[in-house]
DNA sequence: GACTGGCACTCGCTACAGTCGAGTGCCAGG
DNA sequence: CCTGGCACTCGACTGTAGCGAGTGCCAGTC
């Protein structure tokens, strides 16, 4: 189990090698790329042990060595340090930033920012309305036994949904209604609404009940249950780089899983604070993933969190840029939802 | 140039065979499958004749026989019938599009579902905003120098944008520009409003000249200018379908071409009433998509159009049926959106 | 005891030759 | 105008051989 300095060097050369030549590396090319200060029958050697170990293996007998997950692993929490940005990198996310007028529009940009700069696949999550609170709920009619409930959250987001009424309601009971929902609601937490709307109808005076009932349902399904999250995806052109050696030939499983909201909610949407998170290959839970590497952080405003954002790539990817790409996004982001 | 009846039908087999099978097609492989009443070598005649008029080709000396995009044109426009939709699929589309609540919801049901059916990649285009008119307009104020503008046109689009005003405006006053803006703005096609935007800066008391004049470059941007077309995007993974022998080896200039919303508006944004659009390989403008075909058609309540529709595949796809599910998913969102 | 040089061995890759067969074009005859 | 026959082409597949990168092991050295 002993794993000295030595062959710790030699797994982050073969790492480091993989990545940037995608092909598998020997014991004679490595010494000759980085100074080991050993010869190549004594890489041999450790190499024999680093597989033994279960950190690199070889694709054929009689070819040089790859690693495993597992070593890419051991490579990202030990053998790594971020890299820092360059001044270029820097300036392209703050001009990419700069100007979006609306909260489609930081996404958006993010997205695109983000898949440009890592050349793979971007995924960027809306502000959780979970984690959001009622700014302002409006309810505007449509014809009298219709509503638009328009809901503003203060992250920024936006959601709309028509309300059918079981009867006719009265302009000025609409006013009611705006004026009833908008002081119990605004202020709290999205997902601390189901009682608070549920209170809603209890107190409706008699001439209001049928109507605010439907309006809870409503309120209830839209903001709390149903698909409240939304997702932007970006680069997926990205895939086809590296030819089919990458994804082991076919992108039809990762194509699939990207189309699957659910799938990337659970990819990128679980961020605890602060940290950056990395699943290689095998330790992503999607099947359809295997192959295939996520590195993924929350983002907010200040320290909170609200939302999640990452990029998928080959488990063969440069995981110190990626990572510091992927947190640098996430602070200017998090700054400019600051700003509101 | 004399086309006979028989050279037609040699060609419609030719279509057909490799439609299925995905291989080149020779002539004994067609008498067999098909009763032309000939000898092979009639039909190799024939075969011929078609490739030098360029309806057809030989990958290679000793290969069968490939349509070229002129052969599909020329079958697409007088060799087949639209084929008439099974129960099974008619009964899909009503069992999926049932239970919409929303505009969003129609949309994105849409999609999936043309993706399921056709197996292909499917667009959906969001009503257009130019298409529409003025529902009602919103002012929801955040601060006191920030409104939330929110536009619900009649096809059930809201689009929202935010403003920023360049001095406090008193709660009295957002009524006043929210009265305003509704009294000349409800009820007109969005592409008709910028003068009438303009009329309401020259309407606006003194007191309210500043805040309409931001509002009303907020107006113009965002219901007539910004990005005001949206599209849904399913099925990509139906790309990998086939191997890699559709699109020339590379998915790489489809995925690039899809990620560009202004590409896809055009392909399928510029549709006449009722018709069907059929574009094949090279007919397409845009370069990247020289390999694929697209079939697509308008789509609204009535006879009037307010969005497109329509899938993208490889121009060796089956068109008969894949216009047939285009045109019928069409008709059945056009139903729903005439029910509001 | 750790490292090194040397050596035999493995095995994928490439090139080359040979065979097979699907499919063609052409031609003479019905 | 259609058909059967025939020579021809050429891609796909198979088998063989040589090359070379890379390995594992071992005996020798510091």
């Amino acid at each position: 189990m002993g794993l000295d300095d030595r062959k710790l060097a030699v797994l982050r050369a073969i790492v480091e090698d993989y990545v940037a030549t995608q092909e598998p590396v020997g014991s004679k090319a490595l010494v000759e790329r980085h100074q080991l200060g050993v010869s190549p029958a004594t890489v041999r050697n450790d190499m024999a042990v680093l597989e033994e170990e279960g950190y690199i293996r070889q694709p054929h007998t009689s070819a040089g060595r790859v690693p495993t997950d597992r070593g890419y692993r051991l490579f990202v929490d030990r053998l790594s340090r971020v890299k820092p940005l360059s001044p270029a990198e820097r300036r392209a996310i703050e001009r990419f930033l700069v100007g979006a007028v609306d909260l489609d529009d930081v996404v958006h940009r993010t997205v695109r920012l983000l898949a440009q700069l890592t050349r793979q696949v971007a995924v960027v999550q809306y502000p959780s309305l979970a984690r959001s609170s009622v700014r302002h709920l409006e309810l505007v009619p449509i014809s009298t036994t219709r509503l638009m409930l328009v809901m503003i959250a203060d992250t920024g987001r936006v959601e709309q949904r028509l309300v059918e009424l079981p009867a006719p309601v009265p302009a000025e009971d609409v006013t009611d209604l705006r004026r009833l929902v908008n002081e119990k609601l605004v202020g709290s937490r999205l997902s601390d609404t189901p009682p608070l709307v549920q209170a809603l109808v209890d107190e409706a005076g008699p001439h209001l009940r049928g109507a605010m009932t439907t309006l809870s349902t409503v309120l209830l399904e839209t903001l709390v249950e149903r698909h409240e999250e939304r997702i932007a995806l970006a680069g997926t052109a990205n895939l086809t780089r590296g030819g089919l050696l990458d994804f082991q030939g076919s992108l039809r499983p990762i194509l699939e899983a990207l189309e699957e909201e659910v799938v990337l909610l659970k990819l990128i949407g679980e961020a605890e604070p602060s940290t950056t998170r990395v699943l290689i290959g095998d330790e992503n839970e999607v099947d359809n993933l295997r192959a295939a590497s996520v590195v993924s952080t929350g983002y907010g405003p200040g320290a909170t969190i609200v939302g999640g954002l990452g990029v998928l790539g080959p488990t063969r990817m440069d995981y110190p840029g990626t990572i510091a790409t992927v947190r640098a996004v996430a602070r200017y982001v998090g700054d400019l939802l600051a700003q509101n």
